[in-house]
DNA sequence: CTTGGCACTCATATCCTGAGAGTGCCAGAC
DNA sequence: GTCTGGCACTCTCAGGATATGAGTGCCAAG
C-alpha cells in the first residue's frame, strides 16, 4: 500500500476537505486545493488508483470521493500532524483538573472537559477500587437501626453505604470497632480486605471479643453491598453534542448509540482492552466490534495514579471527525488528569 | 366551558385515541370507536363547537382533530380516569427503592424508574442540605498537605471534600479537632454552621486554642467549596427515551431539549414552584413558561422527608403522553420514595 | 336534532423532467 | 510515458404536475 507522494498529498487533503466539509470530494475542488499544478483529469486517474486501493469510495457514480475506514486509519497513522493544544485551552485544562481534589470530581470533570472541547461525547473509566488500600473506615449511628458506614481510600476515594443494624449500638461501641477495625486492616488493599474477612468469618467467632464480631460483621455487609452495586464504572457527557451530527440526523441511528451508551458494557470492555496498552489508541468505525459503534470513532488514552494505570479516557464521535483536535485534546487531558490524581 | 355529556364523550375519546395513536382523529373514526349510535355527520357537528370552545383544532383542512393545549388541560383536569398502578410494577418500585439506604442513590433510583417505566425522561431535584442537621464532620489526612473533611447530615447525605492544609497535622490533631467541631456544632442546621463559623472568624482569633482555630479553619474552606461547586441539583435519567417519540424525529427540537436539561436552571426553577404545592401538578405545552418545554409536559410531585416536602420529582415527555399511566407512576414514585427516606 | 350526500380542500405519494455534478475513458499533446 | 481537454454517461436532487385519499363544511330532507 504504499502510495506515491503525489498520491499521498492527493489522499491527504482529500481527508482533509472531507473532515471540514462533509462533502463528497470531487476531482476538480480537489486540484484546486491540493496545491499542485494539476487538473482534474490527471487527478481522476489518481483517484482510480486509490479506489483500487481501497482508501476512498464514492457513494454514488458522480459524487465525488469519500475516504473509507481503511483510508482513515492510513490517514491517522501516518498522515494526519497533530498540532499541539493552544496554550489557552490548555490553561483552561489545567484549571479545572486542578481545582477539584476529590478523584470522582475529577473524572467528571474530564469527561466534561474532554466534550466540550471536542464537541463530542466523553467517556472516562472509573478505576476499580479493589487495588486501592484502605485509610479509614468509620461507622456513624444514623438511627436505631441503621448505620452509615463511610470507607475512605488512600487515594482519597469516598464510599458511603447505609446498612441495617441487627440491634442498636451505642456511639462508643461504634467508635471503639471502627477503632479495631482501622488498626486491623488500615493500609491493606481493598481486596485484599475482603478476602480477610471472609476467612475472618469463618473462623469460630465465639471467641472473638464482641466489639470485633461487630465491626466484622458490619464490614462484610458493606463490602457485600458495595459489591453487589457494581458501581457505575463509566462516567459519558456530552452525549447530547452527537445530535449535532450532520451526517445523524436520521433519529434511529442516535438511539442505538445512546442505548449503546446506557448499556455501558460493551464500551467498558472496549476501553479495557486499552487500559492495557500505553498512549492513544484509536478505533475507527467496525475496528471496534460493536455494531452500535459502526459508524463511530473512538479516541482513547489511559490514565495513570502514581506510575500505574487505573483507567481509560475517551472520546466517541462520527468516523468524520477532526483527528488532528481530537487526537491532543485526548492526550493531554489523559496526561493532566494523572498529574492531577496524583495530587 | 360545560360540554353536555355527549360532547364530554366525545372529546374524552377523541383525546384517548389521539395520545393512542399520534393521529389526527376523523369523524369517521370516532364514530365507530366512541359507543354512541351516530353518524359521522353529527360528530362533525359536535367537532366544529368543541373547535369553537378551543379544545381541539386540526392541523389543516382535511386532517381530523387533534387537542389543543386548552383541551389537553380540560382532559387532565376532569376527564382522565387515572388507574392505579398494577401490581407488578408497584413491587418492583418498591423493591428498587427499599433496596438502598443512601439517599443520594434512592433520588438516582427514584429518576431511572420513572423514566423506565413512562419511557419519558425522568427529573428529580436534589434537597439542598442547608436545612439538614450537622451530625458529624470529620477530618482525615491524605498526604502532607491535603486533608479529606467528611461531613455526614443527619438525613444520611455524605458530603465530602479534600482541602489544602497549611502545614501539617498529626492523626491525633484532626480527631482532636473533629471531636471539637462535633460537640460545638453537631446538632445545628448546616445553614447555622456556616453562620456561626463566619462570625466565629471574625471574633478575634488570638484567645482561641490551637485545635479550635484548626477546626474551625478547616470547617470554613469545607462549607467555602462545598458552596462554589453549587452542586448538581437535578438528577436526569432517560433524556434517551425522548428520542422515540415520533413527532420529534425531527432532531432540531431533541436538541433544545437535550440542552435545556443540561443547563438546568429553568426546569429547577419550574420544579421549585411545584414545591409549594402538594400533590401533583402538570405543566402542559406552554404553562410551564419555558420555550423549549414548548410541547412537552411536566408532571411533578412533591416528596419528602419525615412530614416536609424537600424536593420534587418529574417526568418530561410529550403534550401527547399517556396522562393515566404517567400521573399514578408519579404519584406512588414519589410517595414510596418519601417513604423509603424516612427510613 | 340527526343524517346522507356532495363539493371542496389539503397533504401525500408518485412520476417525470431538467439541471448539475462528477466520473471514465479516449485521443492527442508534450 | 505522462498529462490534459473533451465528451458521453450516470446518478442525485429539486421542482412541477398529477392523482389519490382522507376528512371537512354545509345543505336539504327525514
Amino acid at each position: 500500500m504504499s502510495l506515491n507522494t503525489r498520491a499521498e498529498v492527493l489522499f491527504k487533503t482529500l481527508v482533509q476537505l472531507y473532515i471540514d466539509g462533509g462533502q463528497p470530494v470531487g476531482s476538480r475542488t480537489l486540484a484546486r486545493q491540493a496545491g499542485l499544478e494539476l487538473s482534474p483529469a490527471t487527478i481522476r486517474n489518481v483517484m482510480a488508483d486509490l479506489e483500487e486501493l481501497g482508501l476512498v469510495e464514492s457513494p454514488h457514480t458522480s459524487a465525488g470521493r469519500v475516504p473509507t475506514q481503511l483510508g482513515y486509519r492510513l490517514f491517522v497513522d501516518s498522515l494526519v500532524k497533530v498540532s499541539p493544544l493552544d496554550q489557552k485551552a490548555l490553561h483552561m485544562i489545567e484549571d479545572k483538573l486542578t481545582s477539584k481534589h476529590d478523584p470522582q470530581a475529577l473524572l467528571a470533570s474530564a469527561s466534561s472537559l474532554l466534550s466540550e472541547f471536542t464537541h463530542l461525547a466523553g467517556v472516562v473509566t472509573v478505576p476499580k477500587p479493589d487495588h486501592a488500600a484502605l485509610r479509614q473506615l468509620e461507622f456513624v449511628r444514623m438511627s436505631k437501626d441503621r448505620i452509615l458506614v463511610i470507607l475512605v481510600t488512600n487515594e482519597g476515594r469516598v464510599q458511603n453505604q447505609i446498612i441495617g443494624a441487627d440491634r442498636e449500638y451505642s456511639d462508643s461501641e461504634l467508635v471503639e470497632a471502627g477503632n479495631f477495625f482501622n488498626a486491623t486492616y488500615g493500609g491493606m488493599s481493598l481486596d485484599d480486605v475482603r478476602h480477610e474477612l471472609l476467612t475472618a468469618m469463618e473462623r469460630d467467632s465465639r471467641d472473638m471479643h464482641r466489639i470485633t464480631q461487630t465491626a466484622l460483621e458490619m464490614a462484610r455487609q458493606m463490602f457485600q453491598q458495595a459489591e453487589d452495586d457494581a458501581e457505575e464504572e463509566l462516567v459519558v457527557s456530552g452525549e447530547a453534542n452527537l445530535l449535532e451530527v450532520p451526517e445523524w440526523s436520521d433519529v434511529s441511528k442516535l438511539r442505538d448509540l445512546f442505548s449503546a451508551f446506557k448499556r455501558k458494557r460493551d464500551l467498558l470492555h472496549l476501553l479495557d482492552r486499552s487500559v492495557r496498552t500505553s498512549g492513544i489508541q484509536i478505533f475507527i468505525g467496525d475496528e471496534s466490534g460493536y455494531r452500535p459503534l459502526h459508524d463511530c470513532s473512538v479516541i482513547s488514552a489511559p490514565y495513570e495514579v502514581d506510575g500505574s494505570v487505573v483507567g481509560t479516557l475517551a472520546v466517541v464521535g462520527p468516523t468524520r471527525m477532526s483527528y488532528e483536535r481530537v487526537i491532543p485534546m485526548v492526550d493531554v487531558t489523559a496526561r493532566l488528569l494523572s498529574s492531577a490524581l496524583r495530587g
